[in-house]
DNA sequence: GATCATTCCGTTAGCGATAACATAGGGATG
DNA sequence: CATCCCTATGTTATCGCTAACGGAATGATC
C-alpha cells in the first residue's frame, strides 16, 4: 500500500477545514492556534471538521506569516558522549512548557562541521540558539552575532562569549582537582585523555591541573592520549600502557568517567592497591559510575543543570528585543568516592 | 553586548543582497542555490555581496515557495540508552551527501509523547519520517498514513507497519538465545530486563526467548524487572536479589547490555564460576562491552546498519509521487563472548 | 430609541522566497 | 540582414498562513 495523502494527491489546508466547517480560513486558524474570541459553537464544528479531516497544520507557512518560529537550536559536538544527552535532557524539561522545542545540530568536534550546522539551524529562523563551548571560528561567531535572537554558550565559562554564557570553569575543576590529590599525598602523578585539538574543555582541565600541581611544587608525571574507540577499553589500554612505563607512578587523572571506570576496572583486577598505593580520578559524574566495584572520585559537571539554565535564558529571552546577556557559572563538586585515599 | 541583527534591527533578507549588487532578487536566489545560468561575474558580486552583509537564506520563506524540506523526521524514545544514538549516527552518515537533514524528536517511551512529537513534526512537512517501532496510537498511525512522504519504522520487524519497516525480530533474537542457552546445557534460567509495559521490543525478546526454552521443555525460572536509574547499578542489584532468591540458578538472561553487565561485574566480584557454574548473557552488542573484563555474550541489534538502510530508503522515495514499501530484516549476530560455556 | 461597547467573524495585505514564464542582448546561420 | 537560438537576467504570481483592521449583530445604558 502506498502512501496516500489523505486520499486525493493534494495536502490539506486551512481553505479545506474551512470548507468542510463553513467558517473563513482565519477562523480555522484563531480555533486551531486558541486564540481570538470564537464562539463554542463555531470552535466545536470546526475542531470536528479539523479531526475527521486528518488536517495538520503548516507550520511553515505559519512561521513565515507570524515571523515566530517556536525553536530552539541546540549544536554539540556528539550524542555519543552521554554528557550531552544529560544536557538536552535538562533542556527539553525546562522548554517543556513554554512552548518552545529544541532542535540538536550535532558537530562531531569539527569546527567547520559547527559552521555549517549553525549556518543551517539559522536559516530556520530560531528563537533561540544554545551552542556548547566558547571557540568557534570567527565566521561562526559573526553568525551568532548576527541572528538577531538569544545564543547561550554552555559548558565552559573560561574565556569570552558572544552573549549569554552558563558552564563550570574546567580551569578551576582541574586545579581543584589536582589540590586535592596533592593535599591526600600523591606525588606522581599521570594524566589520561583524548588528543585534544579540538577537545578545547579537557585541554583546558589539564592545564588547570598542571598549574595546581605547580603550586604543590609537583609536574605532571607522564601522561597518554588516545582518539575513537570504546572508552572504556581505551582507559584499560592506556593504564596498562603507562603503568608499564612508569610504575612508581601513584595517581592516575583521567579526562573522563568513561576511561576512568576502563582503568578502575584495570587496577582491580591487577590487584592493586586502589587508593593506598594508587589513586584515581575522572570527570564528569555520570550516572554509569554507580555500578562500578568502587566509586571512582569525580567531578559533577552539572549538565542537566547546565541545560536548565541555558533553556531558560533562552525562554526568557526570547521574545524581547534585546536583552542584557548573563554569564552562570556553576560549581562543580568533588567526589572522592573511593579511590582517593582520606588526606 | 546585545544581540544586533547587523546593525539595524531588521533581519536580512534576499532584497538587501539584490540591492547591495545591483541585480533582482531572483538572480541572487539563482546563484545563492546554483541553479540555473548565471555569469561567473555576477555571480562573484552576488556572493560577495552576501557575504559582507552577513546574510542567511530564510529557509521558511524558501520551502513554502518551492514546496520542497530538506528535513527527516526522526523519532526515538530516548537519547540516553546508546543505542539510539547509534541509529541517528547511521542515519547521518546516509543522509551526508542526499541534501537532506535529520531532525530528532524523543518520546520518552510514552506513546502519547510520541503523538505530539509526530504531529509537530509534520507540522513542518518533512520529507521522510523514520520512526522507532511498530506500536502506535491509532492516531499516529493514521497521521503517518496520510503524511504523503516516506515512513520508515524501524528496529523492529515483528508485526504490521505503515509503509517501510527496517529492523530485527526480536521475538527471533530471544528464541535464538534461548535455543544457544539449552544447547549449552543450562536448565535454571532467569530474566532480568526493564519494565515493559511500552517496551515492546524487550517484550517480544522475552517471548521469543520464553518459545525457545519451552521446545526444549523448560520454564524460565524467576524474573526481575526495574525501571529508572543507573542500568548498571539496577544489574547488579537485581542479579543480587534474583541470586539470593534462587541460589540454584545457572544462568541470567539480561534484556540489555548495561544491566548485563552490572550483573557480569557483580558475579566477577562474588566469585561465582562464569560461565561454568552460572551463564549470562544481554543484548545489543554495545561498545561498552568490549572494556570489561569478561566479554559478555550479547546480540548485535545491527544499530548502525539499521539507521542507515531506513535513511537510504527515505532518500531515494522522497521526491518520488509514490513508492513501493520495503520490509527489511537485518539478521542479528549471536556472540558468545566468555559468558556462555561452550555446548 | 440613539449611542456605545462587546462579541464574533470576515477581508485584505503581506511574510520572503521560488516556479514558470518573459525578455533583452548577442552570435551564428543562411 | 532577417531569423533563430542561446544565455543571462527580470517579472509575475503564488505558497499557506497570520496580523491588523473592519464591520455586523447583540445587548446595555441613559
Amino acid at each position: 500500500m502506498a502512501r496516500s495523502p489523505n486520499d486525493s494527491r493534494r495536502p490539506l489546508t486551512l481553505r479545506d477545514v474551512s470548507e468542510a466547517s463553513g467558517v473563513s480560513e482565519m477562523t480555522v486558524s484563531r480555533v486551531l492556534r486558541n486564540r481570538g474570541d470564537v464562539s463554542e459553537a463555531t470552535r466545536e464544528k470546526v475542531l470536528e471538521a479539523a479531526r475527521t479531516l486528518g488536517y495538520v497544520p503548516n507550520k511553515i507557512a505559519g512561521a513565515l506569516a507570524s515571523q515566530r518560529v517556536n525553536l530552539v537550536g541546540v549544536i554539540i559536538p556528539s550524542l555519543s558522549n552521554l554528557v550531552f544527552p544529560e544536557v538536552l535532557s535538562g533542556i527539553s524539561t525546562e522548554l517543556e512548557d513554554t512552548g518552545l522545542q529544541p532542535v540538536v545540530g550535532v558537530t562531531d568536534y569539527s569546527p567547520e562541521k559547527e559552521e555549517t550546522v549553525l549556518y543551517e539551524m539559522l536559516s530556520w529562523r530560531p528563537s533561540g540558539v544554545i551552542i556548547a563551548g566558547l571557540e568557534h571560528t570567527a565566521t561562526a561567531r559573526a553568525m551568532l552575532q548576527n541572528a538577531g535572537v538569544p545564543v547561550v554558550e554552555i559548558m565552559d565559562v573560561d574565556g569570552e562569549g558572544v552573549d549569554s554564557v552558563v558552564g563550570i570553569s574546567h580551569r578551576r575543576a582541574g586545579l581543584q582537582m589536582a589540590q586535592a590529590i596533592t593535599a591526600a599525598g600523591y606525588r606522581k602523578i599521570g594524566f589520561l585523555g583524548t588528543k585534544m585539538p579540538e577537545d578545547h574543555r579537557a585541554r583546558k582541565r589539564l592545564e588547570g591541573f598542571s598549574e595546581g600541581l605547580a603550586q604543590a611544587g609537583i609536574v605532571l608525571h607522564d601522561t597518554e592520549f588516545y582518539s575513537g574507540g570504546s572508552a572504556l577499553l581505551k582507559g584499560r589500554e592506556m593504564t596498562g600502557a603507562m603503568l608499564t612505563r612508569s610504575p612508581d607512578i601513584d595517581f592516575l587523572y583521567y579526562s573522563n568517567d568513561m576511561i576512568g571506570a576502563g582503568g578502575l576496572l584495570y587496577c582491580l583486577e591487577k590487584g592493586f592497591d586502589v587508593p593506598g598505593r594508587l589513586g584515581l580520578a575522572g570527570f564528569n559524574g555520570v550516572e554509569l559510575l554507580e555500578g562500578l566495584p568502587r566509586r571512582l572520585a569525580t567531578m559533577d559537571a552539572c549538565r542537566r543543570e547546565i541545560g536548565r539554565k541555558a533553556a531558560e535564558i533562552v525562554a526568557r529571552q526570547s521574545g524581547t528585543a534585546s536583552a542584557e546577556s548573563e554569564v552562570v557559572e556553576l560549581q562543580p563538586v568533588l567526589q572522592f568516592g573511593d579511590t582517593i585515599r582520606k588526606p
